[in-house]
DNA sequence: ATCCGCATGTAACCCGTTACATGATTCT
DNA sequence: AGAATCATGTAACGGGTTACATGCGGAT
């Protein structure tokens, strides 16, 4: 069924789909208006990418809703059940320390499609493991900068930025761990 | 000459070849080995990415060094007139506030180049356009979180993030144009 | 003699961007 | 009626990843 494994745009749009049906134009828009702007998906890239989530069995376009006055072009889809486990499986998807600098981004989307969908322990093992990635790749940061000469400022500044965006990564995930182990249990 | 446009990973090869000539194989291990490994060029895209900045004109493969021993088969390349110039216009390239978040490490990788390469004035003139970028995005940011709803915790805290980064980021171009300002004259 | 690191390259495949096309619906 | 927005789609093109191929040089 599930041809190989999912683009990692491809795992976001499920997530989406999962967390409210959408249609791709919906879609197009949560990108627009929330902070996951960075990205500005193209039509060329949206619309195919949803057909091969279809293809795939993962998500299917709804029927449109008997009650269709005008709702005939719209292709709203929703998860279906292989869908809903491959956004499970995805989430629960262990930290990799050595990616985590590249892929803060994505940990970052998948943390916060995680609320009420799986347990607060896992979510706070995640935290945790993060927080451990992010404490190592800081740490690595550091050797780096201390081993690099001091003769060259512009490169030297460069990595103290990195380092300065990672501590910040890193005491965010302190804080979080923190907020949600004094949360009242849902 | 230059055909079109070059891609962001293309400039980057140009620059580091201006900062000093390099083979291929020299640039993989950069790479590799600095904290620009976040990424990792696979050979498919590296030694073709050469070979258009060649065809293009903008570096030449430098000619054995006559006391050629054994290094017949490595391809260093240094950049030709074309180049440097296309690299300090890739280096003057104005800030685009609008996408200082998507490509903050390309910005940082630009001054992390212009050492020594352009005016202090104009590194200077390049930070504070860079601040006032950050400043711009963060207050949008801000103004994003304090309009969501705080029913769902985990979007807050994830767009929270977001900021503490932002806000890092700010800081160190701040103190970055401090550090600068004061140093003495070269 | 063989294995590993150096060093460059190529081909298939996939996917994203750009740009264009198309129709329906709503606004003015 | 005409314009803008909604909504989905397609084709050409470029470039990156994966995986494989190749040959030299030094080490055991």
């Amino acid at each position: 069924m599930a041809g190989h494994q999912l683009t990692q745009f491809e795992h976001v749009l499920l997530g989406l789909v999962c967390l409210s049906p959408s249609s791709g134009y919906d879609l197009k828009r949560v990108f627009a208006t929330t902070p996951m702007g960075v990205y500005q998906p193209s039509s060329g890239a949206l619309y195919p990418a949803l057909r091969r989530l279809e293809a795939k069995g993962l998500v299917r376009a709804k029927a449109p809703g008997d009650a269709s006055a005008q709702v005939r072009r719209r292709r709203v889809y929703e998860p279906a059940q292989a869908g809903q486990t491959a956004h499970l499986t995805w989430l629960r998807t262990p930290v990799e320390p050595s990616a985590v600098s590249r892929d803060l981004g994505l940990y970052l989307m998948r943390f916060a499609m995680m609320e009420r969908v799986i347990t607060r322990e896992e979510v706070l093992g995640f935290l945790r493991d993060l927080k451990a990635a992010l404490a190592a790749a800081t740490a690595e940061l550091e050797r780096h900068v201390a081993a690099t000469r001091l003769n060259d400022r512009h490169p030297r500044l460069a990595m103290e930025h990195g380092l300065a965006v990672h501590r910040a990564s890193l005491r965010w995930a302190e804080h979080a761990i923190a907020e949600l182990s004094a949360a009242p249990a849902r």
